[in-house]
DNA sequence: GGCGATTATTTGACATCTAAAGTAATTAAA
DNA sequence: TTTAATTACTTTAGATGTCAAATAATCGCC
């Protein structure tokens, strides 16, 4: 995190011309937030844990999920491409921290789960994960937080109604 | 894009145990949202103009900046880090859209800088791309946008002023 | 002027990610 | 049944990303 400093998309795009209509400010400002959060929580979890962030995710989606996962599962929740998975995935098996069961119905897939070590070592990540959360969030009070949980709500139907042509068809 | 459908954070966590914090939730929801728009702009800008998120970026904040940045200066606004500014400036700059001009008052710094043929293939991919943006937010009124854009505002400030003591340590 | 500390950038090693092609098992339909 | 299409996953190649160390120029201070 060598070159993270206080300097973002708002910062940087007063009296543009391209950034000034309200959807693409509105989308500028979503992205800053994101990378803020998740940089900050990429950095703690290396620091305290020595863990980066797909390991923690996938290890989230598992612990959320005791009845297992196929691997086509983990990429629609973690919003990442397959072959992505397969490698996360591989690291954490051979460290023990997963495992992936033949499944019982379909011989092309698998059923992903979490071995108690991994539960184990999940856990003690978890907690601390929350608190940084809930620290960089409590700024705002809890109305604001509904009002926000709210909002994206319904930018998260507008997204997936809208999809570009381009993206329909490739789905 | 192959494996990227519709389930998502939202619909993943229901009635699970560890997401059943506000603050928790709220950033799984943003993040969902992040995700959602720029894995559907990258595949526009792939499909479209054959172009890459992290170019596209790079140029826009030349773009906005005429009058050139620092290396450091698109680390910061792309918060990305500087290696990884070095080799995506190197491809552009071998393809002729941008240029590394040698800093008048300091010797290690360049200003760096669109070429006429940069700021032309720039133009082209940006009045799309901001319709693709303004299709997506375009189920939320003007009055929504707005709460949204403030509310995310003092996220901003809320994370910013919260950042762990690891990372303000690494700062 | 000189010297340590800082700053700007690059480099190198490696993790993560995409896109596209490959493999193998399932499903469906003739 | 057998054949085509689909589905689940892996593999490959290459782009993107981090982190830490290296290089080189500037700054601050005496």
């Amino acid at each position: 995190m060598s070159t993270q400093t206080a300097l973002d998309q708002e910062t940087r795009s007063q009296g543009a011309e391209y950034a000034d209509h309200g959807a693409l400010r509105l989308w500028l400002r979503l992205l800053t937030c994101t990378n803020l959060i998740e940089n900050s929580i990429r950095a703690d979890l290396r620091a305290r844990f020595d863990c980066t962030l797909p390991r923690f995710d996938l290890l989230a989606q598992l612990e959320r999920h005791p009845e297992g996962l196929k691997m086509g599962d983990l990429s629609k929740r973690m919003m990442v491409t397959g072959g992505n998975v397969t490698g996360i995935a591989d690291q954490l098996s051979d460290e023990g921290l997963i495992v992936r069961e033949s499944h019982a119905r379909d011989g092309r897939a698998y059923l992903v789960k979490l071995t108690p070590k991994g539960r184990r070592e999940f856990a003690r990540m978890a907690q601390e994960h929350e608190g940084w959360v809930a620290d960089m969030f409590s700024g705002l009070g809890a109305t604001e937080l509904e009002a926000l949980q709210a909002l994206l709500g319904r930018l998260k139907t507008s997204v997936s109604a809208h999809q570009s042509p381009t993206v329909k068809a490739a789905a």
